[in-house]
DNA sequence: GGACGGTGAAACTTCAGGTTGCCTC
DNA sequence: GAAGTTTCACCGTCC
């Protein structure tokens, strides 16, 4: 691959042009008019003359708001709209019950044939700016590397602007992202599918990091690929799910399978990898996850001979199947133990599952809002089954998180919509969807623990709220839910209208019920109940008294 | 002279993404 | 560290 990989160095001017030939490698390409300099701004000229050409990009930024305001900045200088682009600005609203200011920023851009894309846009949009874009009619999309791996788009162009990521590990601070991921984003210009030739544009802010992304993104070597077996949760998950299996049954097996694996072959040292595995097994062992043969003898797990037994618990077996870290599994047992001697509340049932590893990233807590935060966690924390952690331990800041993001699910069940989490968390419509899923996977998980330590009064309410999760709902309106077409959004319309149950359809006129969730939803829903009825010829199409839209709450 | 709108500098804020499981009050 | 957003002072125009 590198061999192909040539570039075209545009001296003099404030960015570097590379063409970088992924396919067929023609050599005229380095010829190319020079890209015409409307604007100030390189990544604006560069999506101009790609449209111009009647080609399609990806331009690749390093967050969200640059992905939405560089798709947002190419639409100003483009001004025809066509009847497809506006089909599809209405699709984009249309994608969510509520559209969000975030919606309307994309449909704007739509109208004009660019888009933004990352993971706070909805799945349902994300699919319609792909369709689109394989169609022709959206001609530049600025994204995140949401794009960078797995799809196949005919861009005829990447453009790579940021090179540069800011970043909490090591250093802090903005560094250049891996070889690797360049060539990820490079590698989606000029796909076999759509054509023979693409190019990877990276524009450089300055000569002097001109010259160091050339060396190091152009000319240079992608990054040694090192084996992940060796941190900690990764080992201890796939640790117990070899003795769960049964895969192995002792601690020679068990050391006999590691040192075949990747890990043992590039750190060859298998010594102090030996070291690791005991120290996990030991952890296994105290959390009552596996258990030896002598375990009554007091034998640890490092105590053990080579040749001793070793097997999984039922409760092991669980969590190997539930496929947690042990370590989340051994904190929510903890925390399921401590909630009997704890008022039952929802807030405290989710802050259970949000402080663990599973749940990261967590919604952090911004400086303007730390008092805010305190305050109402002041007034929930006696429902919090988790012993609190000293305000100077290192985890505080962990600790508080998990509280924001509770508070953040707790405002989903309490529906609040998308905007209102959009403006109070900067959570996105994408994001909250992925936040919820994992969150009803750990309560599950929860569940399923907690039935094996016979702790079954905290079950009923673990159940109510995965419900209420999915949905997005309050306690009231949990049966109306109960019935097929019916969610969060005509659930509410009818609740408000004085329909709160099965008996309330059931008592309710079918005119009225169409008028509320519509013909085809009121005949199915009172077929449901048990009411085979048909629609009258003509239905008054006057507001009932008190009918609310959903909008006002 | 006051209201209003436009402009630009300064201060402030925030920073990518995706896999696992089961099916409900 | 840097891009994007917000805030605020300043200035010109209009009534």
């Amino acid at each position: 691959m590198s061999k192909n990989r040539q570039f075209n160095d545009k001296t003099g001017q404030n960015y570097i042009k590379l063409q970088h030939f992924l396919r067929k490698v023609d050599k005229n390409m380095n010829n190319t008019s020079d890209v015409e300099q409307k604007y100030v701004n390189e990544t604006i000229n560069l999506a101009l003359d790609t449209i111009k050409k009647d080609k399609q990009a990806l331009i690749f930024v390093n967050s969200k708001r640059s992905a939405e305001k560089t798709a947002e900045d190419i639409a100003q200088k483009i001004k025809k709209t066509t009847t497809e682009t506006e089909t599809l600005a209405e699709k984009i609203i249309e994608a969510i019950p509520k559209p969000t200011k975030q919606c309307e920023r994309l449909a704007r851009c739509v109208r004009k044939g660019t888009a933004f894309h990352h993971a706070g846009i909805t799945q349902k949009q994300r699919q319609i700016i792909e369709d689109a874009f394989r169609a022709g009619t959206i001609k530049i999309i600025a994204c995140t590397p949401t794009l960078a791996a797995g799809v196949d788009l005919p861009a005829y162009r990447s453009i790579i602007r940021d090179l540069k990521r800011f970043s909490t590990a090591g250093w802090s601070g903005m560094q250049y992202i891996p070889v690797l991921e360049y060539l990820q984003m490079a590698g989606r210009a000029g796909r076999p599918d759509y054509d023979s030739e693409g190019e990877a544009i990276c524009i450089a802010p300055s000569d002097t990091e001109k010259e160091v992304i050339k060396e190091k993104y152009l000319l240079g070597r992608p990054e040694e690929i090192y084996s992940k077996l060796a941190v900690e949760p990764v080992l201890r998950t796939y640790l117990l799910s070899l003795v769960a299996t049964g895969f192995v049954h002792k601690k020679s097996e068990i050391m006999d399978f590691f040192s075949r694996t990747f890990w043992a072959y590039q750190f060859n040292d298998m010594a102090h990898l030996r070291g690791i595995i005991e120290s996990q097994l030991n952890l296994l062992e105290n959390y009552e996850f596996i258990i030896t043969k002598q375990k009554d003898e007091f034998v640890t797990a490092s105590d053990m001979t080579e040749d001793e037994n070793i097997r999984a618990t039922f409760l092991g077996k669980r969590v190997a199947q539930l496929y947690i870290d042990p370590l989340t599994a051994h904190l929510l047992i903890k925390r399921i133990r401590r909630s009997t001697e704890k008022p039952m509340h929802e807030f405290g049932i989710l802050q259970m599952v949000t402080n663990t590893l599973e749940m990261r990233p967590l919604l952090k807590v911004k400086t303007k809002e730390y008092e805010q935060v305190l305050e109402k966690l002041n007034r929930y924390e006696q429902f919090i089954f988790q012993k609190e952690p000293s305000i100077y331990d290192p985890e505080y800041d962990e600790y508080l998180a998990s509280v924001k993001t509770a508070f953040f699910l707790m405002d989903w069940i309490d529906e609040k919509d998308e905007e209102f989490l959009l403006t109070q968390y900067d959570v996105r419509p994408g994001e909250t969807r992925g936040k919820i899923e994992r969150a009803d996977w750990l309560l599950y998980c929860s569940e399923e623990l907690a039935g094996i330590m016979h702790f079954n009064h905290i079950n009923k309410h673990i159940k109510k709220i995965r419900f209420r999760l999915k949905y997005g709902v309050k306690e009231e309106l949990l049966s109306l839910l109960r019935l097929k077409g019916i969610g969060r959004v005509r659930a509410r319309k009818l609740f408000h209208n004085g329909i709160k149950d099965l008996g309330g359809i059931k008592r309710t006129e079918i005119s009225v019920l169409a008028q509320l969730v519509g013909k085809a939803v009121a005949i199915d829903v009172k077929r449901q109940v048990g009411q085979e009825e048909e629609l009258p010829e003509t239905i008054p199409l006057t507001k009932r008294k008190g009918q609310m839209s959903l909008g006002k709450y």
